[in-house]
DNA sequence: CTTTTTTTGTTAAAAAATTAACATTGTTAG
DNA sequence: CTAACAATGTTAATTTTTTAACAAAAAAAG
């Protein structure tokens, strides 16, 4: 009758794994608007830089079978892992800070069917209070508390100056957030309850500058 | 007489050293700043979120040692991580894509103590041609490869639309870029004497919700 | 002066992530 | 019909990364 799907253990999936999860879905997004119904492991891998294998083994993580010789089904592989890193209803987002990062994030979001939406940003300029960005309406960190309750929101994004960043976090904890994802370079401290993910723009460059440097000696 | 600095094979040293190395130094200036001499592992520890045996050995693979009982000299260290990560005379970057992205990017960087300077923007809106932003001169799109050749420029960070991404890829590659920094949400390919590193925002915030979501089921 | 404490530096163990090896099985070619 | 091929799924091995364990030594306490 029903497929036997057996319970994966969505607990126990590799960190990395989950990324990639994120990343195969994208890229098979847009195979399927381009009509591909099959795909096999080493053309999402291409995509990804990564090998085949890897993209296998990640897909019998999640217990997705293809089909031999024909490669996944994209819809259907699409479908999975939705049911696995996707809330039920969807997760509601808020920015905090409006500026360029604050702006482009909204950007990039903005038109992409996603179950994360961005419902709610917030800032210190009373130029942008009150008003509307790409659909997104922006508050006054005031009113933070109130706003999160209020649109049942559960993650918070930093994209406020270094300087604010320890009492932007701290504000999110006390609104109730439940994860953060901090783009300021500075580190900030969480209760072991909320989610921490940060990511330093300037770490990533220095990096790219270090391994430029190192080919260049070679 | 002189310290017997052992030759450290810095081409041996891990990833995940180099990003660690990058964020201790950030750490390490803001200390500077504030006066502080001397700081203790599991106080940079503490900063990053990591545990104080991490950082003792990220520091021991570059051969750095600290006093017993006084920590590490914060001044030496934040010379010592300069003298591995940094390019000698400084490494040119280009942001192509003066979107939003692009100009938090360029603030970012903007008044920052660093062998990192960012030359060039490009654009290919010609209301953003000829003029300049944070100091940052923004060019066309075509002038690519004199301008990289002429400001000696070896990085490229993409901040374009992710339709642009593969064309804009090869232009750089093209110009003689020796790394890439890719923020666009496609992959890009470049051949293998190209240091490339790739950043997805959507990636991190789904990965974010992952976490959020599993919390909740616990 | 001796003992305790605190911190570094390093080796060893454990855990996480990637890659290799290979059995399996439709599909195609001869 | 049979052999070769090309793809998946999975176990095993390897590599990378993190964490634990502990020796050594300066400083502080008694």
């Amino acid at each position: 009758m029903e497929k036997d799907d057996k319970p994966i253990s969505m607990k126990h999936l590799p960190h990395k794994t989950i990324e990639r999860l994120s990343q195969y879905r994208r890229a098979l997004l847009i195979c399927l608007d381009q009509g591909q119904t099959h795909i096999y492991s080493h053309e999402i891998a291409k995509i990804q830089h990564i090998t085949a294998v890897q993209v296998r083994r990640d897909l019998m993580l999640i217990g997705y079978t293809g089909t031999l010789r024909k490669g996944y089904n994209v819809s259907e592989l699409i479908d999975l892992i939705g049911s696995i890193i996707d809330a039920g209803e969807g997760i509601r987002v808020a920015i905090v800070g409006m500026g360029n990062l604050g702006r482009a994030l909204i950007n990039y979001f903005s038109g992409k069917r996603s179950r994360l939406s961005i419902s709610a940003s917030f800032d210190t300029n009373p130029d942008k209070i009150g008003r509307t960005m790409s659909g997104v309406p922006c508050y006054s960190l005031e009113d933070m508390n109130e706003i999160i309750a209020r649109e049942n929101i559960k993650i918070g994004i930093m994209t406020v100056p270094a300087a604010a960043a320890l009492t932007v976090a701290e504000k999110l904890v006390q609104a109730g957030i439940k994860g953060i994802l901090n783009y300021t370079p500075k580190p900030v401290y969480v209760p072991k309850d909320v989610y921490l993910e940060e990511y330093d723009m300037i770490t990533s460059l220095e990096k790219v500058a270090f391994y430029v440097k190192m080919q260049e000696v070679d």
